[in-house]
DNA sequence: CCTCTGACCGACA
DNA sequence: ATGTCGGCCAGAG
């Protein structure tokens, strides 16, 4: 069942399982994963999932809670406005109280 | 088939 | 504290 599966598809799958009104970095993913040297990875697989709608790559920021993938969102403010729709406040591509709305895979999950 | 790059992160000087 | 480099997996040329 997840033996097979390959890196994306289990980025896609934490991704899914990010609560609403809360982001994750890459490398908390990539972490969870077991390669947290594969955070470009991370980045490089939500570029994929932007064909999924079920992956909210917009809830993905890096480490320091900046949309660095927000020019990926269409080259438009969109990551952002979905972030603030969530209740996320964000400050020139920067998430304020990033630690706050920051949600750990490793954590929150087992 | 071989080479390069990619929405990052951590270590080192 | 700031700047540079390496590393991981997978897809495209």
């Amino acid at each position: 069942m997840s033996d097979k599966q390959g890196f994306f598809e289990k980025v896609y799958e934490v991704c899914r399982k990010i609560p609403e009104g809360r982001v994750t970095s890459y490398g908390a993913i990539a972490k969870f994963l077991g390669a947290a040297k594969s955070a470009r990875m991370v980045g490089w697989a939500m570029n994929s999932s932007k064909n999924l709608e079920d992956v909210p790559a917009h809830r993905v920021v890096n480490r320091n809670g900046m949309l660095t993938g927000k020019s990926h969102f269409g080259g438009s403010n969109a990551m952002q406005q979905l972030l603030e729709e969530e209740g996320i406040t964000v400050k020139e591509l920067q998430i304020t109280d990033f630690k706050s709305v920051f949600w750990d895979p490793g954590k929150e999950l087992s």
